[in-house]
DNA sequence: CACAGTGACTCCGGAGAATTTTA
DNA sequence: CTAAAATTCTCCGGAGTCACTGT
């Protein structure tokens, strides 16, 4: 696919803020921090919980040993986010049960959820905000008294009752409400940081850093050319205190004379590995580039094109028409337009505009009073730019060219820029057009009106001595940066969640190829660390400590199915999941150790699989399930996507949750493809690659939804199989009517069954397929009249009679009534000029190849159905492993990378020969 | 490595355009 | 051979990951 696709280097989005936090309505259990061995061996005899809820452990306060058994389930907590939102009401409290567990204490035990808003102050005092919560909530308040951490995990046998004061947790609800409120204002006064980057500060952690700033700067200083790049950078490359591989140091003569592609600069120089970019802060020393081009301003609608409220057309102001338009040129996406929220959030919006802008008028001018959703009709809006669409799809082809021709020479100038004097293609140089906000799966903010960015708004990031781009007539950019340490040349805030939005490189220019070059030589790495890793999670599945169990645990899904980390996500986006955000109702338990996992994934894309985990890993579950949590309590309470990737980073630089997928994924399909036999058709070696692809995919679960036209789709196949199965017994009987005496010779060699019909093939079916054989000779027949007769025309001839039509179609005739004799009689006369048994023998050879590879198209298809494989081979997927398959099975690599993904994976086509392996 | 914020970069599936295959 | 259907490719922009800062 293509190349921006992947990543596009697009805007990206990112919340930045996020504020939002949840109203937590209650405190919600915790594990214990140390797990005693009874509670193991209690897990061990206990019931298996049935599905949801683990009848009867429980926790209570006691010290640990007593607590597991047994006890009053207690129910209870609520959690934070999605229980807010979609259950407001019944948060329930959490009981005395549970409180008598914890206490807080250490300052350990990750409160991950606590307020975000609020100060620590406030968290601490739970109590205080209780109120605001719900009043039955607070029973009791735990004592925070933080105690030194270290001192209560290490110790193994301690008692625990560690466990921590879910009171925290509720903090954080309020504030966060006020927070979305305050969003917009907030995105707002971002502007006023700075980058944090250049300040000088003291941080230990920050040393490495510190000292690539240096080098940075030395750098700086000493070139000014374009050619003086080379001798600094190598410095620099001393200067790195980072484990960076220096692979080879040549590169040394790195030229970079960019323009056109000096070959034989190409050939030596393997910008992907070269050690001097990239891996240090500092991304490039010279950079240039246009700026962004921004949407068209808004056209007015014709005034005949109108909204109507109560079937009565209104005029509005072009601000308040303009987000009516929003809504009504997408009445085809009912997907969107149904969406109660979507509703909802696009007409507060609107009418908020409305009402900003002067409100409505009817034809008299008189006010107009638009309230309610349902007696708004866009239709005419629809109708209107729909009728546009059309029109200019309907463009002659030349014109359509034409136009295109013009708009690119319009953006010629965005689609590169110079990155140290290379020139590299800009991945998304427009700026995001305003709209309605489309946020995937129930998210809160969908139909949101998404505002047009002004270049007052946008940031430009260029090279010192780049030439600035000039900002729209009568407007200024925000801010002109020389930041070298990042990739991007503009950036922007967007107004729904405040998520920063970048311009950055297209996927086929250097940047954006090292770093993908990293990435696998990374997942790559951790091959060599992979055994120790597992044999630490597979002991840490014990450890006393409940953190470090937990985060065994959850490193154990994350390698053996591919889960994301799974950070905490904040009210006021889609309630997903990742591993160690797993709630308690995602993850269902059947003895002996199948573990069935449902939820919401990434774009809210469900993630169902039923397997089976190792023995401790499924006991360690049910004691995360433990008693009081329930649903909506997060299985893994005591861990957090930091401390796990901060554990993971003792094992090897840069090592993070999302490397197993990496990992993963190319090692999979590196033992998919070395398995492969390489036998075959090209065509079926593309069969087999894009099979070892698809268990990929699966493994990744990354899916699409079916097509819509899927079903009849299938079919359509179905029945040209059919079909073929109905010719191969229409000869079988030829055979019978050349040569009688064969069948019991036939018979005995091929079964009894070998003449008769195949009972799939039901007379009715046969009817309606003769029909249509017949019905295609027709056609058939006209065309071929139709066409002769054009050309007789144009050839000044004239044309055939209708009567010699006629004629031509009593072949079609002769056709049916010969399908309905066949059907009297039974029987079926041979066809074809001197047809002789061997002669059927051999269409039905080939009858039944066709049979064959429809039957293996229809089986691919079903099973492609809702498995998108475009992501992992973009995104997972070692394009090495491709282009070493390609290499070794001879089959072109175009047949595996369409031209963007080519170019996207230039460095992986020139870096390996067909020796090289994952 | 607690925790709330920031910031920046990768990854994802759908929509629509471009191509190819089919009827 | 052409129009339509199916498939493939690109683009789009929303959704995650994760590092780092400041307390």
């Amino acid at each position: 696919m293509s190349s921006s696709d992947d990543d596009r280097p697009l805007a990206r989005t990112h919340k930045a803020n996020g504020i939002t936090n949840a109203f937590t309505l209650g405190h919600p259990p915790k594990s214990k921090d140390i797990i005693s061995e009874s509670v193991d061996k209690a897990m061990d005899k206990a019931n298996p919980p049935a599905a949801h809820g683990a009848p009867g452990i429980s926790i209570r306060n006691g010290p640990v040993d007593e607590m597991d058994i047994d006890g009053p389930v207690v129910n209870s907590k609520v959690n934070g986010k999605r229980k807010a939102r979609s259950s407001m009401g019944n948060g329930k409290s959490y009981k005395e049960a549970s409180e008598g567990d914890d206490d807080e204490a250490n300052p350990l035990s990750k409160r991950r959820r606590v307020s975000k808003g609020k100060n620590k102050a406030e968290v601490d005092s739970d109590s205080d905000d209780a109120p605001l919560v719900s009043k039955k909530l607070k029973t009791k308040p735990p004592t925070l008294v933080r105690k030194p951490v270290k001192a209560s995990e290490t110790a193994i046998g301690e008692s625990e009752d560690s466990d921590a004061p879910l009171g925290e947790k509720l903090a954080k609800k309020k504030a966060d409400i006020q927070k979305s409120a305050a969003k917009e204002a907030k995105a707002i006064r971002k502007d006023e940081k700075e980058h944090p980057k250049t300040k000088a500060n003291g941080t230990a952690s920050s040393k490495k850093r510190k000292s690539q700033i240096n080098g940075v700067k030395k750098e700086e200083s000493d070139d000014d050319g374009p050619l003086a790049k080379k001798a600094p950078a190598k410095k620099k490359a001393n200067l790195k205190t980072e484990a960076s591989p220096k692979k080879k140091g040549k590169t040394s003569k790195v030229e970079t004379k960019e323009d056109e592609e000096a070959e034989a600069e190409e050939e030596e120089y393997r910008w992907w590995e070269d050690p001097t970019k990239g891996d240090g802060t500092k991304k490039w020393t010279t950079l240039e580039h246009a700026g962004v081009v921004f949407p068209p301003e808004y056209q007015t609608l014709p005034s005949n094109v109108q909204m109507l409220y109560e079937g009565k057309p209104v005029r509005m102001a072009p601000g308040a028409e303009e987000i009516a338009g929003f809504f009504g040129s997408m009445l085809n996406s009912t997907h969107n337009i149904e969406n109660p929220t979507f509703q909802k959030n696009f007409f507060d919006d609107f009418t908020k505009m409305l009402k900003e802008t002067g409100g409505a008028t009817d034809r008299n001018g008189n006010k107009v009073n638009i309230k309610e959703f349902s007696k708004c009709d866009f239709q005419p809006i629809f109708n209107y730019y729909d009728a546009q669409r059309t029109e200019k799809k309907a463009l002659p082809a030349a014109e359509k060219k034409r136009l295109k021709a013009e708009k690119d020479a319009a953006e010629a100038p965005y689609m590169y820029c110079m990155w140290d004097n290379r020139k590299q293609k800009v991945g998304n140089f427009r700026v995001e057009p305003p709209g309605l906000f489309r946020g995937r799966g129930d998210h809160p903010k969908t139909g949101r009106v998404k505002k047009r960015v002004d270049p007052e708004q946008i940031t430009i990031n260029i090279g010192k001595e780049g030439k600035v781009p000039a900002p729209p007539e009568g407007h200024r950019w925000k801010e002109i940066k020389h930041d070298q340490e990042g990739t991007w040349l503009a950036m922007w805030q967007e107004n729904i969640n405040a998520a920063y939005k970048y311009v950055m490189l297209a996927a086929n220019s250097d940047v954006k190829g090292q770093s993908d070059f990293k990435k696998f030589e990374k997942a790559r790495e951790l091959k060599k660390h992979i055994d120790h890793i597992r044999k630490d999670y597979n002991a840490e599945l014990k450890d006393k400590v409940m953190a470090n169990r937990q985060r065994a645990t959850a490193v154990y899904l994350i390698d053996q199915f591919a889960l994301r980390a799974g950070n905490e996500k904040g009210e006021d986006e889609a309630d997903t999941v990742g591993c160690c955000s797993l709630k308690f109702e995602h993850v269902t338990l059947k003895p002996p150790n199948k573990v069935i996992f449902d939820f919401l994934g990434k774009d809210s894309i469900r993630f169902y699989d039923e397997v089976e985990v190792d023995d401790q890993v499924f006991k360690n579950l049910k004691l995360f399930k433990k008693s009081p949590k329930s649903d909506g309590d997060e299985i893994f309470d005591r861990l957090t996507t930091s401390a796990l990737n901060k554990h993971l980073s003792n094992y090897m630089n840069g090592l993070t949750a999302k490397v197993f997928r990496t990992y993963n994924a190319s090692f999979t399909m590196s033992k998919l493809l070395q398995d492969m036999k390489s036998t075959g058709s090209i065509a079926e070696k593309i069969v087999d690659y894009n099979e070892a692809n698809r268990k990929v995919a699966i493994l990744c679960n990354h899916k699409r939804t079916v097509a819509a036209g899927h079903e009849s789709q299938m079919e359509k196949l179905g029945d040209r199989i059919k079909g073929l199965k109905y010719q191969k017994w229409r000869i079988k009987q030829m055979m019978l009517d050349i040569d009688p005496k064969i069948k019991k010779k036939k018979e005995k060699e091929e079964g009894d069954d070998y003449f008769r019909l195949d009972e799939e093939l039901e007379e009715i079916w046969i009817h309606e397929h003769q029909n249509f054989l017949v019905e295609e000779e027709r056609q058939k027949i006209e065309k071929k009249f139709n066409k002769e007769n054009e050309k007789l025309q144009a050839d000044g001839g004239k044309e055939m009679k209708h009567k010699e039509l006629e004629e031509r179609l009593e072949e079609a005739d002769r056709l049916a009534k010969k399908y309905k004799k066949e059907n009297k009689t039974g029987k079926v006369e041979a066809e074809g000029k001197g047809p002789t048994v061997e002669k059927c023998e051999g269409n039905l050879v080939k009858l039944d190849q066709r049979i064959n590879t429809m039957l293996f198209q229809a089986k691919d298809k079903e099973n492609n159905k809702e498995v998108a494989l475009g992501t992992s081979k973009i995104n997972y997927i070692d394009p090495r492993l491709t282009v070493v398959f390609s290499k070794k099975f001879d089959v072109p690599i175009e047949k595996f990378f369409s031209k963007t993904l080519r170019e996207k994976f230039d460095w992986a086509i020139k870096s390996v020969d067909e020796d090289w392996e994952f």
